[in-house]
DNA sequence: CGGAGTATTGAACATGTGTTCAGCTGTTGT
DNA sequence: ACAACAGCTGAACACATGTTCAATACTCCG
């Protein structure tokens, strides 16, 4: 290999760089509190102690796992579309490990929500003024509600894939899933707003 | 306290089932891997060894916690309103078990999500029958993904009640993303159907 | 070459873990 | 009353965990 005398985090392919790779996947795999930080040395193929040289500590190679999964997120963060494409796009490892970050409550994962839900409200909002979003009482809620949506196929991703046949990290199978609430979303699933009304009458009537 | 000598599952309250609610609460706020048998023992008053005296293991602990989160669910079963109103309405420490346990992939929790998924798919062509929900092309990826919709917010509990203000399991702040959800299932988010329309022009370039 | 500094390791330590076991209650059936 | 038995415990064990430390291999710079 050829690195530079003093390598600052830009060289990869480092034994650094292949510890947080593998702790990426276990972390995603078997959660963090399930992870021994021997089990991720064994992976990257080093001791132990190396993990722990190179990040002080578990907590800290957790918390690079964070950076590094902000970075490749945020990467084309410059992008016109939805910024929840930049998600759905990232490699696998990444979004696994995200998902659990995201239940776990990482300080990085809490940031991302916020951050994501901030771009979504203001890119429905521009929508809403050009006319291909419909309007909402509570914006807000909306956005919100809408960024949950599209990061639950990538929470539940082992439960939706055996259900629709393949691996959900599989193209195809994101497909059918991704297909079927971007129909829900355009036509609606109701054809009147009997539940819509159902839920506003419950909802009036247990408050003043 | 007064049971029958032998005391089959019914009688409540008696320390074996402190122990399960305790392991249920923490199971669901640290995860699985990250509770200790230790702290379940203190939450509920006892010595480690009774834990164990009583389930077998850990193992067998979250077993049961997976029993008793599926009879809990399951216990309002014959209702005839959708099959998620159920687990929506469980007790909190019940709802964030069943998130970790989806996420850790537990039998349970897996078997419990195919059956919602039936039980809703069923709802829905039911609905479609009636006239009161829209056509699919793919009833099934439809299914999968509305199920997946409602779990959203329940798995990702915590960042969505930051951001709508207030404790998610209150049902103040789960309410407001209820109704944007709602809204945007009987009327729709987009006006037009230029992202499914774009959506379709992807798939159908990549595949023959 | 020699010296500086980093990468890397094996062995060890302290602690927390799941689990076992012998024994101590209390209640129950006869 | 007495044996049987379930609920329950404290102490202990074997093991896995996160972390430390002295020492070795390696690479660069003067």
């Amino acid at each position: 290999m050829f690195n530079t005398p003093n390598m600052r985090s830009t060289s990869d392919l480092t034994a650094r760089a292949r510890i947080r790779d593998a702790a990426l996947a276990r972390f995603g795999t078997d959660g963090i509190a399930g992870t021994s930080v021997r089990a991720v040395a064994a992976d990257a193929g080093v001791s132990p102690a190396l993990v722990v040289h190179h990040f002080g500590s578990k907590e800290g190679l957790r918390q690079a796992c964070d950076d590094h999964v902000l970075d490749a997120i945020r990467s084309g963060g410059a992008a016109a579309t939805e910024a929840l494409g930049e998600v759905l796009h990232a490699a696998t490892p990444v979004r696994r490990y995200l998902a659990r970050a995201l239940l776990d409550d990482t300080p990085a994962a809490g940031a991302l929500f916020v951050e994501i839900v901030e771009r979504t409200e203001s890119w429905l909002a521009a929508g809403e003024e050009e006319g291909w979003v419909r309007a909402s009482a509570d914006t807000r809620a909306r956005a919100v509600t809408y960024v949950s949506w599209l990061l639950a196929p990538l929470v539940l991703g082992d439960h939706v894939g055996r259900l629709l046949g393949g691996d959900p990290a599989e193209t195809a199978t994101a497909v059918r899933g991704a297909r079927a609430g971007l129909e829900m979303l355009t036509h609606g699933l109701f054809t009147d707003d009997r539940w819509l009304a159902a839920f506003t009458a419950v909802d009036e009537r247990t408050r003043p």
